[in-house]
DNA sequence: CAGAAAGTGGCACTGAGTGTAAAATTCGAG
DNA sequence: CTCGAATTTTACACTCAGTGCCACTTTCTG
């Protein structure tokens, strides 16, 4: 890697993390966007060229996992919906666990500012586009297909949402969590397919 | 109703009449809240009282849906919980589409805005919490059950918000879109009950 | 009608976010 | 290694959202 992207990788986790520091110490709204840039060592100018806006500092990690639910979806192709699914959000918490405290904190901090969780959920609808996509597997063709499959992805969203939620609250390992979730789900995708729901 | 009073709810419509048609002609960028505060004949500083944030503008429908909702819920206690919800929806289908013009060209607007569709998914996740109370009957007392009534409340709202979409996006009425949602759903209910959800 | 209560307007201030142009850093070619 | 080009950072100035404060006006109550 050229010294440039190097820079500009330590450059992105400085602030990140300058972010979640300062934020959990003094709050989010007592800490300016000046603040992050000087604890980060870059001017505020540059501070925004990272990162577009100041809730955007914490949205790296769940817009991070974007990728690798993709990759991990493309990676279990062989599975029937529900399995990929599953499989897939393991990759994730998998992931996560391997140093979550960050993550936690950056969530703690972001569900406690409404217009943070606000910015949290607009990150979870392009989850459930991206869902709704792998369930339908093409663009529907019909307003009734768009209504099922957005439904489906919602159901999933809604549950790994919550499933989060409950694990950065609590002391316990999330994949046993998102089984119980998945598990709930299970029968409501069989029920889906009974419907004449297209499923890959 | 006192002057006051009437007075005040005026100067509110005043202000989200004047914000949906000075976003549709000019965009939401373009329009800063002076324009809006003086379109309506009112000074900034009384615009910012009305509307804590320029965005709220927008929120005007979604937010008063919340007690219709309620309201139509209670209503509709004799009712298994599918059917109350199913009728809940109806009766606020039946409430926007008396003068549907105006919510669907606010709809238009928060939809392109990125920064206005996460508010809307703000919104959209007091709805879900809303619904889960209603799925719940009570506080859940264990995470797994947390899980459920969230998957399904999520579930709904998904539904709900993809009719929403595509019935502001076409001409058909909402009603028949909605019934689709519904039918789709009342099978993952079944299911949900049956894995021992417990449902009012 | 007078005084209290509620609402409005004007002003000044903080902080997010952006355009711009000059200065600094990194890169690639010879 | 060195020079010029390309990229990045910085400083500065500006717009606009949002808020605190206080004087002024309107509405209510007795």
């Amino acid at each position: 890697m050229s010294v440039r992207e190097t820079n500009k990788q330590r450059t992105r986790h400085a602030l990140a993390n300058a972010a979640v520091d300062l934020f959990t110490q003094r709050g989010y709204d007592a800490v300016t966007m000046a603040d992050v840039a000087e604890s980060a060592g870059v001017s505020r100018r540059t501070a925004f060229r990272y990162f577009a806006s100041k809730d955007d500092l914490l949205m790296e990690y769940p817009l991070s996992w974007l990728p690798l639910f993709d990759e991990a979806v493309e990676r279990h192709g062989d599975l029937p919906l529900p399995d990929r699914l599953r499989a897939a959000s393991h990759a994730i918490a998998a992931h996560i666990e391997v140093d979550p405290e960050p993550v936690k904190r950056a969530m703690a901090i972001a569900l406690s500012q409404p217009a943070l969780a606000a910015r949290y959920a607009a990150v979870a609808r392009q989850w459930i586009d991206r869902i709704a996509t792998e369930i339908a597997g093409e663009p529907p063709e019909s307003p009734e297909e768009a209504v099922r499959t957005r439904v489906l992805a919602s159901a999933v969203m809604g549950m790994i949402d919550t499933t989060l939620e409950l694990w950065a609250a609590g002391d316990e390992p999330m994949s046993p969590l998102l089984d119980v979730g998945f598990d709930l789900l299970d029968g409501a995708f069989t029920q889906a397919r009974q419907s004449k729901v297209e499923l890959r």
